[in-house]
DNA sequence: CAAAAAATGAAATATAATTTCAAAATAAGC
DNA sequence: GCTTATTTTGAAATTATATTTCATTTTTTG
């Protein structure tokens, strides 16, 4: 990436070798950056009380080739400032906000689940994955969602994936599993207490366990063989900060399952082209 | 709104629904972003071998106003463009860039939903979720996903909702249902069989319909008395869009329930405290 | 295979950026 | 303090660039 410098700043230093009306030019740019984009030479002119030449010297001055270019350099570093979309969703507000306001907060929280993952963890689990008969998955109230993505996504790649909310049947069926199956855990406190019991059980029969949770010094995280820990994102409103938490899993499952389908590329591609083929062929569908 | 979605993942997913010419100028544009920066119409033009006026339908059809806006976004987003993170996931790659391209696929898909979202059914809904006695939810494969974290949040604020995947089931179930109720679809493709035939029967009990789904023009979001789009995102790999989508989804569920959430704040507050009291002192558990 | 619809580019037009140049403001010299 | 150079500035002219129009070609449909 050519790091280019900062226009913004680039302006402010040089304000004060600039002559009256330039440097009165320029102060106004600053004030008006993101509302300076949209405007031509002569609204512009208007606006800031200055003739469009004087616009395009300014540019000069400032070490860009033009007007245009000014514009494209300054929409770039006036990125997202507006302080507004942060505070919290409260009552009554307009629908567009609470939109602009959730894209905020998916998109932080995914960035940050990004940043704290742990690549080398992933690698491992990835290649456990390929050792592994089964896959036993586990996950509750909103986890759940969760654990039905993480099956979806392995079951279509031809990973046998067993899943139940029930979680007697599902302890029977992790004391008579074999060996080579992996359990993996969704929890996001990590402290829920059928969780852990079932955790423990695999412990006990030796599996390999993988505890995705919000929480790295939690029951779970600790208990498993490999804690994969996201970074939920904070309430939004009413306590219920379940959804950022909710894609910052999703987004973790997809790393492992990208991660797992990338090195395995060859015979996954196949299954597929297969599964797809398949459930089109005999349902006539594709969605 | 100051979180524009990503103009090279926009172009990406919008490729396949344009002309020939306009296709090709697009690869072309995204082979060349940061040299595109510089050039103008006729330069590009020449270079891309289509006619300057292409290059401006090109602009109006990815949703900009022009070229000039083109490029000023185009200079934005190029900043990742050395670092490859645009490209599809290949085999063998880093679990790092795997996780920085995902991000950016997330992160993508989610502003560009927001983006199109009208805001102002989104408020009808909210009305009619408000008045409606039991809603019904389907989604089949990873629209199932969708509809279990939709039951989940409208069930926690005391609105009753029936979620099955068994549709023979749920076909009685809406044929006995009172005028009062609501249906919502979640199909990505909006042509699913099932889904078609439930939204159907809802229809023919004058019951209320909401679609959400991919595709404006689907038979679903034809039929439904509220289609929410949701502009889901392209490959990563494989032809496995599913995640992106998914995300989008869930997203839109998000608004739809804030925005519910938002204008019944009194009576819910309530409810959601009492319920998640309830649950701590049941089951002793948080999550 | 013919008719209708869609896509495309050449040329015309509109718009916007830039340059020129004369007037105004400022600075320097006497 | 006045005159003369120098710099700064904006109005108008020019040039560059984006956009639209419209006839032609290509594609689709019946």
């Amino acid at each position: 990436m050519i790091l280019e410098e900062n226009i913004i700043l680039q302006i402010k230093s040089k304000l004060n070798e600039l002559s009256k009306t330039e440097k009165k030019l320029g102060e106004y740019i600053l004030q008006h950056s993101v509302e300076t984009v949209n405007d031509n030479t002569s609204e512009l002119a208007k606006k800031a009380g200055v003739s469009p030449a004087t616009i395009v010297r300014f540019c000069r001055s400032i070490g860009l080739s033009g007007f245009s270019q000014l514009k494209i350099r300054l929409y770039a570093d006036s990125s997202s400032v507006d302080e507004g979309l942060y505070s919290d969703i409260t009552s009554n507000e307009d629908v567009a906000l609470i939109a602009d306001k959730l894209v905020l907060r998916f998109n932080s929280s995914i960035a940050q689940t990004a940043k704290h993952l742990d690549t080398s963890h992933i690698e491992k689990i990835s290649e456990i994955i390929d050792a592994c008969t089964t896959i036993y998955v586990y996950g509750l109230g909103a986890s759940h969602v969760v654990a039905d993505d993480f099956t979806q996504k392995f079951s279509r790649i031809g990973k046998p994936v067993v899943n139940t909310l029930d979680h007697h049947l599902l302890s029977s069926a992790l004391i008579s599993a074999d060996d080579h199956s992996l359990f993996v855990v969704i929890s996001n406190s990590g402290e829920t207490n059928e969780v852990i019991k079932l955790a423990e059980i695999a412990k006990q029969k030796k599996l390999y366990t993988i505890g995705i949770s919000q929480n790295a010094n939690s029951t779970l995280a600790q208990l498993v063989d490999f804690p994969v820990i996201h970074h939920g994102g904070e309430a939004v409103m009413l306590r219920s900060a379940a959804t950022t938490s909710l894609v910052s899993q999703l987004f973790t499952i997809d790393v492992l399952y990208y991660a797992y389908v990338n090195k395995h590329s060859q015979k996954i591609l196949k299954l597929l082209k297969d599964s797809k083929i398949n459930i089109q062929t005999f349902f006539k569908e594709n969605s």
